[in-house]
DNA sequence: CACTCCCGCCAATTA
DNA sequence: TAATTGGCGGGAGTG
């Protein structure tokens, strides 16, 4: 007590002046109770109090007195120079006075009560929210770190945070001006229309329409230079003046704030995962992932969080996925803004095209956001600050319908794979599985159960992950899997053998993901739509499935080159959790797959039509959702240019089959399209963080359900890949639709091998590719012929990947199981994204034996017409009895 | 053991 | 040069 008492004469400001350490200071905090024992003044004498303990007490203590502090924390700070050993001090605590001591405990800081988003809700405690637009409310940070009895340096965590909405600003050093919450919902408007520029660009590119593509792919190509050039969003704030300063400020807890705040904005379901966000993040600022990186932006996302959360703009939850329970938040705060389009766009002094192009390249870069791009944006996001005169510079076109409409197309599709997951998990999977039985789908992509896939994408993947990622790694040493069925070189034919169902295969459409981005998506999509397609067989069933199907996003990544160099190490990674993940079911086998490199052929023959129609078939999901009709015409060209790989990938997304059975078939005209399964792509998160996975949508809800259920939940298709593998290259899967697979496991693998291979080498399949190059090739419009390289490229290089298959969803089919998946990944490596070209190369072949794909991309061009490379390449998949990834 | 995230070192910036 | 900022990651508290 005495020290409080001490402390809280001692005037505060000795921090500053004092030498002492801070830390020392934070000791003193403890004013909430002034009330303290005498007692422990004693320890301070002696020193008995150990520092730690001193300084909860006093945080516990702290709000009221803040005056107090000051003193104390001089008083303390010789005391905390004397500091004692620790274990002393207990000792003497206890001594001193056990009433005390409780007194400690009890108002013991606890962790939790020396928590920043207390101490944040301290702080805004201190001020109003809307404040009068006559007072200044200027915050002295010395003040209130010192009435807040905690380190300065929680003080700017928290003010950093709160300046990135605006709630306050900068005016001087260690001066804050308190603004309040009157312009949160401008701020948070700016941030949507920034996030949707960034985030959901990506998707809306992705929007269907072909045109739409199309003309992305030209203007990308066009643009893509520029876009680099450009930033797409800065959230620099005001500070942007100094763009020279953009190093540290990158980093910023302030920008990292805002972009996380424009994820939920973005996002449908309004839920983010940590790990989704930490990734999004990462790859716009990093090139290289590493789990350690991983990690620190996991713990500046709580920071950040933490701060939100004081502010009731988001509250934890929960997301359970297939590797169990998630951290994550939701957003509880306003939603809508008036119009997304805003100010910042409109500035740009770049005209549409140039925004699409930017948005490509933002969807990748944006994401990734790295600075220069997000400067722009940022800038404009910033509209008020300083900045201002450059961001404009990014264009705004911002609402153009189309854009719009992609945005909203996307957020479609992230919903129904979301719903998807959700299902999936939720449901249990036999259902699945038996719906799947009833259903009969035949095709490929049907077969989720609809109903109750829930646990579809989850489960899966991780076991997939391993499996897969053993596969990879040395093609050949996949067959190790349990299952193999097809060995790799088999593949080829295996392929054929797939035949059941080639035809619909064919043309599986990938989705590529953007690592991060899909995640998001998914976060938010969640469930909402899902829940309500499910279940009922028939039709239902099958949209649910598209639903789920659409959901896959194929990523990509984006930054092709940073990533190679990963690709050993990740690997190596990855299969010790691959066994993991494996072990469990043995029986499955997932096949995994990993299509080297899918065959360009392949795609470059569906491409035209399979290719497209996968994209097609996403919006067709959501068409369906909407309207189905429109959905396929978008689906052509999922491919894109690689610029914006990440977008690409996206934009492939949307080729999800078609949910609605009826316009699943449509598709299925093309054989090709048929397929399109869907992957959906995970980022390997922290522990996988070397993986990818990706799974079939269709699959999905039955390899899914399957893991848990009868079928070895290899079924699943999905496939991982390392994301530093992958980044190079470009994965295929296919998907095969197995056909009927039953549950059984090895069945089912097999016929998923199959499929895979199939795929691969099939030309009639298109083998999925996922390049994760980015590649360079622009876009393959979806249009396949458009372009003679795309074809191939497309499906090579572009990540993007594609496919999805709404079908898939059908559960009908035989059996979900079946799809083969494949998958593949790539990624990117955060940074830059540009160089598609470089990137793969060294991936593909480090991880990937396959040399044509690893090579080049031009090779794979080559190739295209070649499946069998692909083939073989991909077909090594992984069979991997795990047991079940439970 | 995983999730959280406090704590504070120390580098980058700023005054 | 000193002070202010703030990135970063070790490692501890929680469940």
């Amino acid at each position: 007590e005495n020290i409080f008492d001490r402390s809280r004469m001692a005037p505060k400001t000795p921090i500053k002046n004092e030498p002492i350490d801070l830390s020392k200071q934070k000791a003193c905090t403890p004013e909430r109770n002034p009330i303290t024992p005498v007692k422990i003044i004693d320890k301070p004498q002696s020193d008995p109090w150990t520092p730690t303990a001193n300084l909860k007490m006093l945080v516990s203590a702290a709000s009221p007195d803040m005056r107090d502090r000051e003193k104390k924390k001089e008083l303390f700070r010789p005391i905390e120079n004397s500091e004692q050993s620790d274990t002393p001090d207990s000792l003497q605590y206890d001594i001193v006075d056990d009433s005390t001591v409780e007194e400690f405990e009890k108002q013991r800081p606890s962790r939790k009560q020396k928590s920043l988003g207390l101490l944040c809700q301290k702080f805004l405690a201190r001020y109003p929210n809307y404040p009068l637009s006559t007072e200044k409310t200027t915050i002295s940070l010395d003040e209130v770190a010192s009435i807040l009895g905690v380190e300065r340096r929680r003080i700017y965590d928290i003010v950093n945070v709160l300046e990135s909405l605006h709630l306050v600003s900068r005016v001087a050093k260690n001066q804050y001006c308190w603004h309040g919450r009157h312009n949160l919902s401008q701020t948070l408007k700016k941030l949507q229309e920034a996030g949707e520029l960034q985030y959901g660009e990506l998707m809306t590119f992705q929007h269907k329409e072909q045109d739409f593509e199309y003309k992305f792919g030209e203007r990308k190509k066009e643009a893509v230079p520029d876009s680099q050039d450009r930033p797409l969003l800065d959230f620099s704030e005001p500070d942007c003046t100094s763009a020279s300063a953009n190093s540290r400020k990158d980093k910023s807890l302030r920008i990292m704030s805002q972009k996380f705040v424009m994820l939920f904005l973005v996002s449908k379901t309004k839920i983010v995962t940590l790990d989704i966000a930490a990734k999004i993040l990462i790859e716009e600022t990093q090139d290289t992932v590493d789990h350690s990186k991983f990690k620190t932006k996991v713990r500046r996302l709580y920071d950040i969080a933490n701060v939100l959360t004081s502010l009731d703009l988001i509250k934890k939850v929960h997301v359970t996925e297939e590797r169990g329970r998630k951290p994550a938040f939701k957003w509880i705060g306003p939603v809508e803004f008036s119009g997304k389009t805003g100010e910042l766009r409109g500035h740009s002094p770049t005209p549409d095209p140039l925004s699409e192009t930017q948005r490509e390249a933002c969807a990748r870069y944006q994401i990734c956001a790295t600075g220069k791009q997000r400067l722009t944006r940022h800038a404009s996001f910033n509209g008020a600050e300083p900045c201002e005169g450059t961001r404009r510079k990014v264009s705004s076109e911002p609402n153009s319908p189309r854009q719009e409409r992609q945005v909203q197309f996307w957020t479609k599709c992230f919903l129904l794979f979301i719903t998807v997951f959700f299902r999936n998990k939720a449901c249990g999977t036999e259902t699945i599985l038996n719906s799947a039985k009833n259903s009969n789908i035949t095709s490929p992509y049907s077969l989720l159960p609809v109903p109750g896939d829930s646990e579809f994408c989850v489960n899966p993947l991780p076991q997939a992950v391993f499996p897969v990622v053993q596969a990879e790694v040395p093609s050949l040493s996949l067959p190790i899997g349990i299952n193999n069925h097809t060995p790799p070189p088999s593949t080829p034919a295996a392929s054929k053998t797939e035949d059941g169902k080639p035809a619909l295969v064919p043309n599986q459409p990938f989705l590529c993901f953007p690592s991060s981005s899909l995640f998001m998506l998914c976060g938010g999509l969640q469930e909402s739509n899902l829940s309500e397609t499910l279940p009922t067989a028939g039709d239902k069933g099958n949209r649910s499935a598209e639903a789920q199907a659409a959901v896959p996003p194929a990523l990509c990544q984006k930054r092709s080159s940073h990533k190679c160099t990963l690709p050993s190490s990740p690997v190596d990674d990855e299969e010790p959790a691959a066994k993991k993940l494996n072990m469990e079911q043995s029986d499955l086998p997932l096949s995994l797959v990993v299509p080297k490199k899918s065959f360009e052929s392949p795609k470059a023959e569906s491409t035209p039509g399979s290719g497209c129609p996968s994209a097609v078939h996403l919006e067709t999901y959501h068409l369906d959702l909407t309207s189905p009709a429109a959905s396929e015409a978008g689906n052509k060209e999922y491919t894109k240019p690689l610029d914006c790989q990440e977008q690409e990938k996206r934009s492939q997304n949307k080729d999800p089959d078609e949910p609605p059975p009826g316009n699943e078939h449509t598709p299925e005209e093309n054989a090709n399209q048929p397929f399109q399964p869907q992957y959906l792509y995970v980022q390997p998160t922290a522990g996988l963080s070397n993986f990818n996975f990706l799974f079939s949508a269709n699959q999905a809800p039955g390899a899914i359900g399957l893991a848990s259920n009868q079928l070895p939940s290899l079924s699943v298709p999905c496939v991982m890949v390392p994301s530093a593998a992958l980044a190079s290259f470009p994965l295929v899967c296919s998907p095969s639709f197995t056909s009927p697979l039953s549950p059984v496991p090895d069945g089912s693998f097999s016929a998923a091998a199959s499929m895979n291979f199939s795929m691969s080498s099939l030309a009639s399949t298109t083998p999925v590719f996922i390049s994760t190059t980015a590649v360079v090739t622009p876009k393959v419009s979806p249009a396949p012929s458009v372009e003679p390289q795309q074809p191939a490229h497309p499906a090579l290089h572009l990540s993007p990947v594609l496919t999805r298959s709404c079908s898939a969803v059908k559960l009908d089919s035989p059996v979900c199981v079946g799809h083969p998946v494949t998958l593949l990944k790539l990624q990117q490596p955060s940074s830059a994204p540009l160089t598609p070209k470089s990137i793969r190369p060294a991936h593909h072949e480090a991880f990937f034996k396959t040399p044509g794909s690893l090579g080049d991309p031009v090779a794979w061009k080559k190739n295209e017409g070649n499946q069998t490379r692909s083939a073989s390449s991909v077909q090594r998949r992984l069979e991997i009895s795990g047991t079940s990834a439970d």
